[in-house]
RNA sequence: CGGGGUAUAGCUCAGUCUGGUAGAGCGCGUGCUUUGGGAGCAUGAGGUCGCAGGUUCGAGUCCUGUUGCCCCGACCA
């Protein structure tokens, strides 16, 4: 039986559900280090979360969390309730299980693809895993709001979710069953939720800074399937990160989400329009190809790019120079579509065009068979080459106005590097995010088709106004030790290390050094430090590697050859610079070090 | 959902081409020696070789099917 040491206050209240135990021997830590990567990982945080005995894999994208991992995860919920409580978030907690005629009535359950599980009870009832709880934060909101005077109002919790993704990957950074923190803010105006907006982008600002995280940017976003118009990302920048950002070079005049990104090109029209001309170009049908054979930059082509709705029914037409890419994503949003595909040959084909050679000349829309869409930089740009609709030609100088009218003229290209800064105009940088977190104005997306209403000032029943909030869990564990680590494993912020002082005994059995080492350990937990204490008398580098693995801020390491002095070495987990502490005062100058320390991520 | 890969001990892998009845390193147990950056010696435990069929006297190995997992892409609050 093991006995702990129980101390009547702690620095850091560290609450967990169950019996709070502070501090722990490695004699007796569940949960094993590995000495070598797994196969699969890639990424920093998945090599270390498994090397280090944080997490264990049971499925594809399906995690247990070990003790320690456990530890680090609950101090960040911590501080992710501490912020959310401090603007005035009420905890709530919406099952997991939800019945899918709450996502019927939101519209969700037509409208989200495979990666809402979906399955039946034994009653042969539609039930589907909870992905986000927008439904249900809306079910309780409508029955328990019935006034203006009851809002505005958030609540947030702290659950599982599940998304049956196409890929997990990356360890922890994409999984299928994670936890998240969602918050859901309920508002009698779009003013008073854009003021709130503002307080919750504040709240996640101090939630990444607390955790540790130094290279968080909120980024504008697109809102996807959550719906609404105003939202923001916050991303890490991380090498390894999914998601694609640009930024202007002061990291602050802009910053979005390649899906929504926009730049400052302005498209002049300037040069004289010449005759339209059709010439000869054999074999020659990319961009490439043409202008190469040509002897022009792909900026002074135009390209055609097919889409099709989803049915594949009806064909979107897209001119857009040839020096830029289509975004797909901003196509959807001005076209107002959830989901686009590339049109089959046959498509484009029965609608009269030639796949290679395709023209802009001479096609027209057609409701509900043809849609066309021209973005600026074809149609800010004079004599341009374009295909001629048939096998071998293309046309000189196109314009746009002349050569063709109608369609509708909207940004759909992909920002570029070095692209300038709309707000600035100096050039755009790329760099690669992980989502660790995001903020949604919702509006009256869901109020109005769940009828989340209550009655107003002047008698009437209106829909409320809403936000929803999210901060993945498990991927901020995960983000931190991206942001935080070496070669050898994390090195743990203060505020959300598993233990906050990692005692290493060389030589412990029967010696000075295992009985100032226990003594420490004891009279640290008696001052509210949370202490890991290594009493295994293992090999020194065999512990040192755990030590490294297990990322603890500071490090005592007890030996007899110091004790010899009268001294244990301090080093920290960052600088792996040591210095000499005397025995005696060991205890004493650790608790105010951890405490300094802790007061940095307040 | 497309493309590629892979499945043998807790982990990392060899063995498969050329069929003959299970291997290494790490980790784990025991004993002795060791102890400031992944210790040494000795001795053990641990695998119906992903699953199901088939070929064969005999299958980890060959054939067919199937499933899991990983990577790239598509997709994705």
């Amino acid at each position: 039986m093991v006995y702990y040491f129980f101390p009547a206050k702690t620095i850091f209240q560290y609450n967990t559900h169950i019996r709070e135990v502070f501090s722990m021997k490695m004699s007796q830590l569940f949960g094993n280090r590995l000495k070598e990567d797994p196969a699969d990982a890639t990424t920093f945080s998945h090599k270390f979360l498994v090397r280090g005995g944080y997490v264990r894999p049971v499925s594809a994208g399906i995690y247990s969390l070990l003790p320690v991992g456990k530890r680090v995860i609950a101090k960040i919920e911590n501080i992710i309730r501490q912020e959310m409580d401090r603007v005035g978030g009420q905890e709530v907690l919406m099952p997991v299980v939800l019945p899918a005629d709450l996502w019927v009535e939101s519209g969700r359950y037509q409208s989200v693809g495979a990666e809402l599980l979906r399955f039946t009870d034994r009653n042969n009832k539609a039930m589907v895993l909870g992905m986000t709880h927008e439904e249900a934060s809306c079910q309780i909101a409508r029955t328990e709001i019935n006034s203006y005077k009851q809002l505005p109002v958030m609540i947030y919790q702290i659950q599982t979710k599940y998304r049956d993704e196409a890929r997990p990957r990356a360890g922890l950074l994409r999984v299928r069953e994670f936890t998240m923190k969602d918050a859901y803010s309920f508002h009698t105006s779009q003013e008073d939720l854009d003021a709130y907006y503002q307080e919750l982008h504040a709240a996640y600002e101090r939630i990444f800074r607390r955790v540790g995280m130094k290279h968080v940017v909120s980024i504008l976003s697109n809102t996807g399937m959550m719906g609404g118009s105003v939202s923001h990302e916050f991303m890490l920048l991380a090498d390894c990160g999914e998601d694609n950002i640009f930024l202007s070079p002061d990291g602050k005049s802009y910053k979005a989400n390649r899906e929504v990104a926009v730049s400052g090109l302005k498209f002049e029209r300037n040069g004289e329009e010449l005759p339209l001309e059709k010439v000869a170009t054999p074999h020659s049908k990319t961009i490439e190809e043409v202008a190469t054979f040509l002897n022009v930059t792909p900026a002074q082509t135009g390209k055609a790019v097919f889409y099709s709705t989803e049915d594949g029914k009806e064909l979107i037409f897209v001119l857009i120079r040839g020096d830029f890419e289509v975004n797909e994503c901003k196509l959807k949003n001005v076209l107002g579509l959830n989901a686009i595909k590339f049109a089959d040959d046959n498509l484009i084909r029965a609608c009269g065009a030639v796949p290679g050679y395709a023209s802009p000349v001479g096609i027209a829309e057609v409701p509900g068979k043809v849609r066309l869409v021209i973005d600026p930089s074809a149609a800010g740009t004079v004599n341009l080459v374009v295909g001629a609709n048939e096998e071998g030609f293309h046309y000189k100088n196109f314009n746009y106005g002349r050569d063709m009218t109608g369609g509708l003229v909207a940004d759909v290209a992909c920002v570029r590097e070095g692209d300038p800064c709309p707000v600035t105009g100096e050039p755009l940088q790329f760099k690669h995010g992980i989502e660790i977190g995001n903020i949604f104005q919702l509006g009256l997306k869901y109020s109005k088709s769940m009828k989340v209403n209550y009655l107003d000032k002047d008698g009437k029943s209106k829909p409320m106004y809403m936000g929803c909030y999210g901060i993945g869990v498990g991927r901020t564990m995960a983000s931190v030790i991206e942001d935080n680590h070496d070669d050898y494993g994390p090195i743990w912020p203060m505020s959300i290390a598993p233990y906050q002082v990692h005692i290493v005994a060389l030589q412990p059995n029967g010696t000075d050094s295992g009985e100032k080492a226990e003594a420490l350990y004891r009279d640290l937990q008696a001052k509210g430090v949370e202490v890991l204490y290594d009493d295994r008398g293992e090999k020194a580098g065999f512990m040192f590697s755990d030590a490294d693995l297990l990322g603890i801020p500071f490090r005592v390491i007890v030996s007899l050859k110091t004790l010899a002095n009268g001294m244990v070495e301090f080093r920290t987990r960052a600088s792996r610079d040591s210095e000499m502490i005397p025995v005696e005062q060991a205890a004493e100058v650790l608790a105010q070090r951890v405490r300094a320390e802790l007061d940095r991520y307040l």
